[in-house]
Parts: C-alpha cells; sequence; structure tokens
DNA sequence: CTTGAATATGAGCAACTACTCACGTTACAT
DNA sequence: ATGTAACGTGAGTAGTTGCTCATATTCAAG
C-alpha cells in the first residue's frame, strides 16, 4: 500500500513480506514504547532487516505510521458505513446494542494491532481528525437511535448519553486489547454491553415516567 | 519533595518556586508530547530556566516524573483510604455511587496535571505498579460494596462488573481532562454516574428475578 | 550466460539529546 | 564590608537518532 513518502513499491515477492513485516513489528514497537520512543534502527533489527532496506519503503519515521493507517484505514470505513447504514428498528435494546457494538470489537480483535495508532498520542493531526470525523459520523448515527429508543429526550442530553455510552465502548476495547484470554475478551464485551443495555432501557423508562406526569 | 535522585534540594524562596514552575511546565509537555517525545532543553526553556539549574534540581530526566509523582500521592492515597474505608450500607444506589465516584473526581479537577502520569504510557513500572495496586485496593473495596448490594451475585461476576465499572469511571475523567467547560465536565460525571447506577439497581433486580424463580 | 533493474547492506553523517562543569551572580550571616 | 554557601548559566561533550549513499547481492528477461 505506498503512501506519499513511500520510496520504492515493492515489486517483487520476497520484498513485499519484508515491507509487511516492518509493518507488524513496528506496530508492536509503537504500542509498547510509543512513537518518539521507538528508533528506526530497533524496527529494522526486530524485522531483520538493515536500516537501509527500511528507508527503501519509507522515506522516514512517519511514513511507517502512515502506511500502517492504510492497512486498517479501508476495513475501518467499512465498518462505520455499515454501522451507520444499520437499522436496529424493531429489536430490543439488547440486541440493538449488540449489532452496533459487535462489528467494532470484531475489527478490534482482527486487527489487534490497529490499537498502536487508535491510542497513541502521538500519531499525526491528520489522522487523528480522520479518526474523528469517522467517530463522529457513527456517534451521530448512535445519537438518532437513541432519540429514537427514548421518546422525549432531548437532543442535548442524547448528545451527552452518546459520548458516554462511546467512551465506554472504546474503553471496553482497551481492556479487550490488552487483555490475551479470548473467554475474559468475551465477558467483558458481555458485561459492558449489558451495563449499555440497562443504561438505555432506564433512560427510556424515565421518560416514560416525565411523560406520564404530565 | 526532594527524591532519591535530586540534586541540591532548594532552600531559598526563590528557588523553590523555579522547582515548582520546572514541574509544572513539565507536565503540560510530557502530557502534550510524551516522556521520551519531550526534551530536558525543551522543559528549561519553557521554565525560563536554564539546563544547569534544571539539572540542579534533578538528576536525570526520569526524576521529573519520580518528582511530579511526589506531588500528588499524598493526596492520592488519602482519596484511596477513604473510598476503602466508606460505608454506603444505608444509601440508595445512586447516593452510594456518588460518594464512591465523586472524590476520585475531584482528585482528577483538583490536579489535572496527574493525568499526565496517570495515562502516560511511558512512567516507570514502579508508578506503575504502585498505581495499579491503590487501584486494585479500591476495585476490591467496590466489589465489596456491590456483592452487598446485588445479594446473590458471584464473586466472578462481581469481579468482571466492578472492572467495568471501572473502566467507565476511568474513561470518564480522561474525557473531563481533555475537556475544558466546566459546565460539561459537570454534566458529564452525572450522566456516567448515572449509567453505573442503572447498571448496579439492573443487576440487584436481575438476581432477584433468578431468585424468585427457585 | 549476460545484463540491467531491483533489492539489500551497514558504515557513517548531520542533527539532536541528556547531561556536565567551570565560572559568574546572589543572598545571607557575621 | 566580607566571606561563603547557595544559586544560576550556557557552551561544550559523549552518546544517540533519523537518515544517506556507495557498494554488494539477487532477480528475471533475452
Amino acid at each position: 500500500m505506498p503512501e506519499s513518502n513511500s520510496r520504492r513499491v515493492p515489486k517483487q515477492a520476497r520484498s513485499q513480506e519484508r515491507y509487511e513485516v516492518i509493518l507488524d513489528r513496528a506496530a508492536k514497537l509503537f504500542l509498547e514504547k510509543g512513537f518518539s520512543g521507538t528508533t528506526t534502527n530497533e524496527i529494522a533489527r526486530r524485522a531483520d532487516v538493515s536500516i537501509g532496506s527500511l528507508y527503501q519503503y519509507f522515506g522516514n519515521k512517519s511514513a511507517i505510521v502512515e502506511a500502517l493507517t492504510g492497512r486498517y484505514v479501508v476495513s475501518l470505513k467499512e465498518v462505520t458505513e455499515d454501522l451507520i447504514t444499520m437499522d436496529t428498528g424493531g429489536l430490543p435494546t439488547s440486541a440493538a446494542v449488540d449489532r452496533l457494538v459487535d462489528p467494532i470489537i470484531m475489527f478490534h480483535l482482527n486487527y489487534p494491532e490497529f490499537r498502536s495508532l487508535w491510542l497513541g498520542a502521538e500519531i499525526s493531526p491528520e489522522l487523528r481528525s480522520a479518526m474523528r470525523a469517522m467517530d463522529e459520523e457513527v456517534l451521530a448515527h448512535v445519537q438518532e437511535v437513541l432519540e429514537d429508543r427514548v421518546p422525549g429526550i432531548s437532543p442535548d442530553r442524547a448528545r451527552m448519553v452518546v459520548t458516554v455510552l462511546g467512551l465506554s465502548v472504546k474503553s471496553l476495547l482497551g481492556l479487550i486489547g490488552r487483555s490475551s484470554s479470548a473467554a475474559f475478551k468475551a465477558e467483558a464485551a458481555i458485561e459492558t454491553k449489558h451495563m449499555l443495555t440497562a443504561y438505555i432501557d432506564e433512560l427510556a423508562r424515565e421518560q416514560k415516567r416525565l411523560a406520564a406526569q404530565e
């Protein structure tokens, strides 16, 4: 996946493998030690590649991050697209929560290295704003869903609720990423979704009570 | 607050001020750019101090982080002590949640720079494990509280629930730290606590239903 | 087998980083 | 006023970092 700062685009099979290996190791190192805590020489060493080779594929250090992004951005766009066009109208809350949260969890399970970009405090502003934009799309849709399921809720309140919901999912992803046990990941996901469901249902009851009072 | 790697302990009033200014600016920079992304020369420049002076107080770069810790660790220990000895027995869930969460929020509002240590991926292992230990104490106590409020819940399940609850609070603190509007912070806190309350109450109802079935 | 393009290498360079030290300045006790 | 301990300085040093380039090896087509 050639980026703006890439050098030679790998043409032979072996070099394409190396390209991928470099990205794998770089992602791990960035996750462990952060961007500026990782040296290009160490990336090369861990990938069993000379620095010279590394710089044949990546024009500079940040080009590695950019390429890393390219790896996942397509898949992430797909997930986003799916989510914002999803209709959860007739479903009970817990099923709706499953439908909206599971794809996000799946994405992070499939691409665990993505965490290094996602959590990293040192990614480029453009990348950060691109991911924010996708986040925002999803949150806006979830807000619609919420306003639908909790009739009478004010848009401001709904916005705040969605922010909190989104944050909870985000922290779940962090927990899942750090853990190594598949069973733990599954339980944590169930428990978190349980919480989201309980919250949304409680909000619906609350609004119903308010409506009945008038 | 002299640490192991400190040099001269500041004795005159002016130099004590400088010492504090260095810590203030360093905390900001660590938060913005991470530990390894921040240079000691930049810290000195931002604190209007020569690097020479900086190294009179701090033996090396990580001594700055250690001193930064010293600033907050006393206060944090107090909060932890309060939390784990707190009795929320007769209170309704929402009041109990308030009592347990508010002190944590308060701490982070009072010491916003603490976030740079708390979120930083690059703090020392000792400091990280010390903070983990305090976390663990609080979580263990919250688990007891939960098992008390949700009779019949299994310890394993309770542990998982507490993990999720703790994570939600943690992400709330992140949100609060990033925001600048006091009103937003307050609303976010209320909404998050609302979610925690709804969740705990739902768990209690669930266990009651299960108990009635037998 | 030959040839040229692609790929690989790592010593080395310029820039930067953490940190030192010799020297100058300020504050305070006597 | 003087001595001295505390404080302050910033050019300089040794080591590290991102990155280059001259040279060597591998590949595939004719």
